[in-house]
DNA sequence: AGCATGTGTTTTACTCGTAAAGCATCTCCG
DNA sequence: CGGAGATGCTTTACGAGTAAAACACATGCT
């Protein structure tokens, strides 16, 4: 297992001592830094949910700070691209309230964006016959070839930024975090949330 | 396999696909499903960094919204309680600008939230007698008492959370994250980001 | 038909974070 | 000394997101 198990400062109930020493040796992970000074403070908590959420937030910043790098170059913050990335991979028209669902941000997020990709000639709108309070919102051709283009890009990108990770690890990383997304994903329907 | 791009080390090393079936069976992940729209829309891409990338960026989001209500019962964001934590897990003053590498937030951020927390009388500030540009805060005793009296709590809750995973994969995600996050800030260093 | 109620979308008012400019103060060096 | 430049913090202007209200339309009930 993982090396260093019994945890440091010991007297803890039901140790499950993750944290610090798995093989590796020198980590910069500054995470785990701060998790040690919470430990010498509260000897006696489990400290072990900040080594997964508090690496999860901090990783999400890193790697969007990444990720928006070859975005920018085309004009386009990541919610713009995850708007326009949701109709592209759909392949067909959405209305608003899709749109929002499929990016997970707010309606009234999901407008203004629409609004501003519209003027930009990314996507367009019509209104449904049947039902006039629906909307539909459809890439135009620049839209999708801006999409198409950019998507290698970002794909290569942060390919090279995750190669920090061999590609076992890679995988392994993205099969637990599928699993822990699921449950999450569950829960959260579950509880109404 | 997800490799139809042939990636280095022979599509995933040791087979372990990743995606669907890895064991567990029926999952939910959104991250999938939006994975497997893009490979029908694109085949030819390498669609591996999504499911690290993707999956990361709604745990985190998921996650805290998760987290944020115990704090929120305390009339707390969570920007507001890691600054107060930078000053409680440190054991000691810290400036304005300590507390912005130490939140990751940019000073002016801290400037506001230090005002607004020094209102509520969980800091106070003093100034430095050798050099007046700059400024010190501490917490005071309720923000101290807040503080310790809400982490037992929040550290719970989001093992509560995490229990969608038992312990062994609870560590092994750990230092997977670790690892990637050790690597990625190495590199931004490096990169001078 | 006529009105109450529900649904899809947009608008409004507000909060929060940031970048860039603005102060105040220190340090270095002639 | 005394100014040039660096440093620490704050202020300002602004963009972006949200919740809640407003709007427009549909649907169902009597």
């Amino acid at each position: 297992m993982t090396g260093t198990q019994g945890r440091p400062g010991g007297g803890n109930g039901g140790g499950r001592g993750r944290s610090q020493a798995h093989g590796n040796g020198a980590r910069g992970d500054t995470v785990a830094a701060v998790v040690g000074q919470w430990r010498t403070v509260h000897p006696d908590l489990d400290t072990g949910p900040m080594e997964i959420i508090g690496r999860v937030n901090r990783c999400a910043a890193l790697l969007q700070q990444a990720e928006d790098a070859p975005l920018r170059r085309a004009g386009l913050s990541r919610p713009e691209f995850d708007l326009l990335g949701a109709l592209r991979r759909t392949g067909h028209e959405l209305t608003p309230s899709e749109l929002a669902r499929e990016t997970f941000s707010s309606g009234a997020a999901v407008t203004k964006r629409v609004k501003q990709l519209t003027e930009r000639g990314l996507v367009e709108r019509r209104g449904d016959t049947r039902d006039r309070r629906v909307a539909h919102v459809r890439l135009t051709d620049a839209g999708r070839d801006l999409v198409d283009g950019i998507l290698p890009e970002q794909l290569a990108y942060e390919s090279a930024v995750l190669s920090a990770l061999d590609a076992d690890r890679q995988g392994e990383l993205a099969d637990l975090l599928g699993e822990l997304l699921g449950r999450l994903e569950g829960h959260m329907r579950a509880l109404r949330v």
